[in-house]
DNA sequence: ATAGCTGCAAATGCTTTGCAAGGCC
DNA sequence: GGCCTTGCAAAGCATTTGCAGCTAT
């Protein structure tokens, strides 16, 4: 889940949303602390706006709607797309892929530097491949 | 609401419904073929619809979405999840993967016969792989 | 000062549902 | 006849948006 060789490893919510040139709000700012101190996770808006609550921080849905889609477009965070129910974001942004239980709506994520998808045709004219998602949908055993 | 395994292919869009023990009126029949006739092929609950009314039969969109819950329950159909903005089925309940490009929300059938994917881990304890979805996201040029 | 953010509430868009009327066996 | 289906409209949900007021620079 670590690379040792990224050149600037930003860990301050400050120093990332300056990166991106992001107004540093005191929302994003908590936003920023909730989403990437506690290391690789996944949010959807709901619960990254319940975490927020419950530390008192004061932000509005619409603003973590809002904010979380900023975070990706500037590359932040990444989406993913594995049920129609609701949205998710993921704070690992590096190559990888995914386990999703349905039952209870949970993601955990596949590293992909050992995962290797063969026999693919090429892609079609006029397109080239943005990204090659691998979800794994899991069901309870037997 | 079980999966039928078909041993013999069933074309015809009333034997397919009697198969999975749907009743056959007017408006599941002509919706089963206006999805099984043409060969594979993917839908929305809307384009779906708009061809109901293209070619003049009388349902409502309700029904459509109920008739392609209901067919996807029975193992006809297969949802394909690559957008959070729609839902999309496919006729296509073979294995096999996706393209998927953005830009126009198009869907391409991959074959999996020769696809692989390699050097994912063991599903967690307490869970079966049910299915694994490979999701090319196509960008425009190149 | 001012361009950019935020909050609220209303609007949106896809999808589901309740219930009365209609259709299949 | 009885039960399953359908249609319509209303409801539901996650998400987006308009706009007045606030804030970072």
């Amino acid at each position: 889940m670590e690379a040792n060789t990224q050149p600037t490893k930003i860990t301050n919510a400050l120093e990332r949303l300056r990166a991106v040139k992001l107004r540093p709000t005191r929302q994003r700012l908590a936003l920023a602390r909730l989403l990437f101190e506690p290391g690789d996770h996944h949010v959807t808006a709901e619960s990254l706006f319940e975490q927020a609550q419950a530390k008192g921080v004061r932000v509005s849905l619409a603003t973590v709607y809002n904010t979380l889609h900023q975070f990706t477009s500037a590359g932040l965070l990444r989406e993913v797309v594995v049920s129609s129910a609701c949205t998710y974001f993921d704070t690992n942004i590096t190559d990888h892929h995914h386990f999703y239980l349905e039952q209870d709506g949970t993601l955990t994520d596949i590293d992909g530097t050992n995962v290797d998808v063969r026999g693919l045709p090429a892609s079609p004219d006029g397109t080239r491949v943005a990204r090659v998602d691998v979800i794994i949908r899991l069901a309870p055993h037997n």
